[in-house]
RNA sequence: GGUCCCGUGGAGUAGUGGUUUAUCUCGUCUCCCUGUCACGGAGAAGAUCGCGAGUUCGAAUCUCGUCGGGACCGCCA
């Protein structure tokens, strides 16, 4: 079908040439023996213009209508400086209608108003707004970039199994049943993490994938149940050489969608610091007011409240604002209290402001004079700074402060606007983490991660204090990247299955065909998945992953457009050998 | 598994201290209009107030349940 150009690309310098263009009718403006189209195509939209010659043609349009217009672009009358075609108007010289269109039930504009379930339920629709055709653009752009970066530096795109054997440490996988072998199941990779250390000891030596991964667990704004991994891994690296692949292709890209040139190198804190800094693994750095320690204060306190914390272990934090006190009232603070009581089962949530060089707040009468004074000092305080105190378990106190720092950094916009990208590889994870819940150890990476050299030998004795070479790469408060170097010796690997609670017999049972690959020259090795959702909402501007997924699911897994996931007849169950146990639920 | 918020013509909303002709904006339909760009003007149609039960003389409004959506905690090696 024949047209000449994209109907965004217009501009001034066109003027006078005959184009003939395709499009969907965003907007039309009868004016009788004048109408006005706004023609939208993926490359943008330009206003045509029908005088008394064409608008008889076009009478009969409405929104989301298709046409084919060829016409002569002229400069307009009065110019319109919000459109990036507003110098310029295609005068109509013949109108085709390709296609009509109902009503449509959403608003198909980028200042849409329409609630995201309808929007959902209708993503093709939705998926003609401009903003959400350029994020689509902008993902195909980046994963162009990172396939030719890694491809330069002699990395080999390889395709993994979507079907696989379920290895359950982790997520819960999702499974798909055995036609062939009723009773058996697939598991859809959570990763291609067993698949691409293989690919090493296969000798591929540098091995990415832009890969699809599926976990079967509760989502939130920046999780989807499956998403896309730019999985990279090689062979014979240590953390610098991966650190450095990935720091140049997040350069490539950066450089390459938005022209900004990032830093060489980028910040690196170790996880305890981190945990002690912002109270979380993954801080937001585009803004201060970091946790503040300030337990030794109160030593000999007569404050109950400060004194039992102390007492028992746990830390006094306070995070300071500057110049917010006058900002929260009362009630704004009891807001902030029952966000830290219910989300993170912190007990309270104390407060001081600095009024004229004297405190007041929740907690400024059961301190003494001279604690008062300690604190100002510590923190120094001027007037209208407002302190937020919380007296806990230490690790309640950095996770509560934590999400009290970013919740008000965005409500009193403490994060400054415009092209601000602040990397940070968090390192030295912690190898094991207690699971209460199973009693026993588990690997907080995952069990191939190796553990720090020095620690190896408190593998058993303490397992709590050993550190591992597991790294993230945080921007802005999102972990865009999750890795480790990998254990490529074999006693080591088995001494860490036996650490997390694994007999031999079970971690063959899980993982034998893995061990038995380490036993043929396993190279060491190390890599990462990289998050690509995530990089790409932050290249485009959103919180939500749904702007940058084509088709996503809600919050709780379902597809309201194609209403999926859906009963099956009960011959497809029939033949995988699948009987439902609740009758009711069919 | 838990906490909080939301559901009203095709779209977005007002009304939620009980009794309304259920408000307004966009869209739709008819007519008028040659410089609009959120075009303008005149008129019209369009809603079992997510669903079910309860309380009441009376429920969009109150109660319970249920379904759907969003945010967060748990979970996410």
């Amino acid at each position: 079908m024949e047209r000449t150009c994209g109907n965004g690309t217009l501009r001034a310098a066109d003027a006078g040439r005959k184009v003939t263009l395709i499009g969907w009718t965003a907007k039309r403006r009868n004016l009788g023996s004048l109408v006005f189209i706004d023609l939208r195509d993926r490359s943008g939209i330009v206003q045509v213009t029908c005088d008394e010659n064409t608008a008889e043609q076009v009478k009969d349009v409405r929104n989301e209508y298709i046409l084919q217009v060829t016409g002569t672009v002229q400069m307009r009358k009065d110019a319109n400086p919000k459109m990036a075609t507003g110098e310029i108007e295609v005068l109509a010289e013949n109108v085709k209608i390709i296609n009509r269109a109902e009503t449509v039930p959403i608003n198909i504009s980028d200042s849409t108003d329409t609630n995201e379930d309808t929007r959902l339920k209708y993503r093709y629709l939705d998926l003609r707004r401009p903003v959400l055709q350029n994020n689509m653009i902008l993902r195909h752009k980046v994963c162009m970039i990172a396939r030719n970066v890694l491809d330069g530096e002699g990395f080999v795109e390889v395709e993994t199994p979507i079907l696989a054997r379920s290895t359950p440490e982790g997520a819960r996988d999702y499974l798909v049943p055995s036609r062939i072998y009723n009773g058996k199941f697939w598991a859809l990779p959570q990763s291609p993490q067993i698949y691409k250390q293989l690919l090493m000891i296969a000798g591929m030596e540098k091995y990415f994938q832009i890969a699809r991964c599926f976990r079967d667990e509760d989502l939130r704004a920046d999780r989807q149940p499956e998403f896309t991994q730019i999985d990279i891994e090689m062979s014979f690296a240590d953390e610098d050489t991966i650190f450095g692949v990935v720091e140049n292709l997040m350069k490539e890209i950066f450089r390459g969608i938005r022209g900004y040139k990032l830093e060489d190198h980028f910040l690196r804190i170790p996880y305890e610091e981190c945990m002690a800094r912002f109270g979380t693994d993954k801080p937001d750095l585009r803004f201060g007011n970091e946790i503040e320690d300030i337990t030794d204060l109160f030593a000999d306190t007569e404050f109950q409240v400060f004194r039992a914390a102390a007492d028992q272990g746990g830390e006094i934090g306070a995070l300071k604002f500057s110049n917010t006190a006058d900002k929260y009232s009362r009630k704004g603070l009891d807001k902030l209290q029952d966000f830290v009581k219910h989300g993170f089962k912190c007990k309270a949530l104390a407060y001081l402001k600095m009024d004229k060089g004297v405190l007041s707040g929740s907690v400024a009468k059961p301190l003494s004079e001279e604690e008062k004074a300690a604190v100002i000092e510590r923190l120094s305080m001027q007037d209208n700074d407002l302190v937020l105190l919380i007296a806990d378990k230490k690790s309640i106190v950095r996770q509560a402060l934590g999400a009290l720092r970013v919740r008000i950094a965005h409500e009193q916009n403490l994060i400054p606007a415009g092209e601000n990208y602040r990397f940070l590889w968090v390192t030295d994870f912690p190898m094991f983490e207690y699971s209460e819940e199973e009693n026993r150890w588990v690997a907080s990476h995952h069990p191939f991660t190796a553990p720090k050299e020095e620690d190896i030998d408190k593998l058993f004795s303490d397992p709590g204090n050993v550190s591992s070479r597991a790294y993230d790469l945080v921007l802005n408060g999102y972990e865009l990247l999750s890795g480790s170097i990998r254990i490529h010796d074999q006693d080591l690997q088995e001494k860490v299955f036996e650490a997390i609670g694994l007999t031999m017999e079970q971690a063959k049972e899980r993982f034998g065909f893995f061990l038995e690959a380490f036993r043929y020259g396993t190279p060491p090795h190390g890599g990462v998945g990289i998050g690509l959702e995530r990089l790409i909402m932050v290249l485009a501007g959103t919180e939500n992953i749904r702007d940058v997924v084509a088709f996503p699911t809600t919050n709780s897994s379902l597809d309201l457009m194609s209403d999926a996931p859906n009963f099956v007849d009960q011959q497809q169950l029939d033949v995988l050998g699948i009987e439902i146990a609740d009758k009711d639920k069919q």
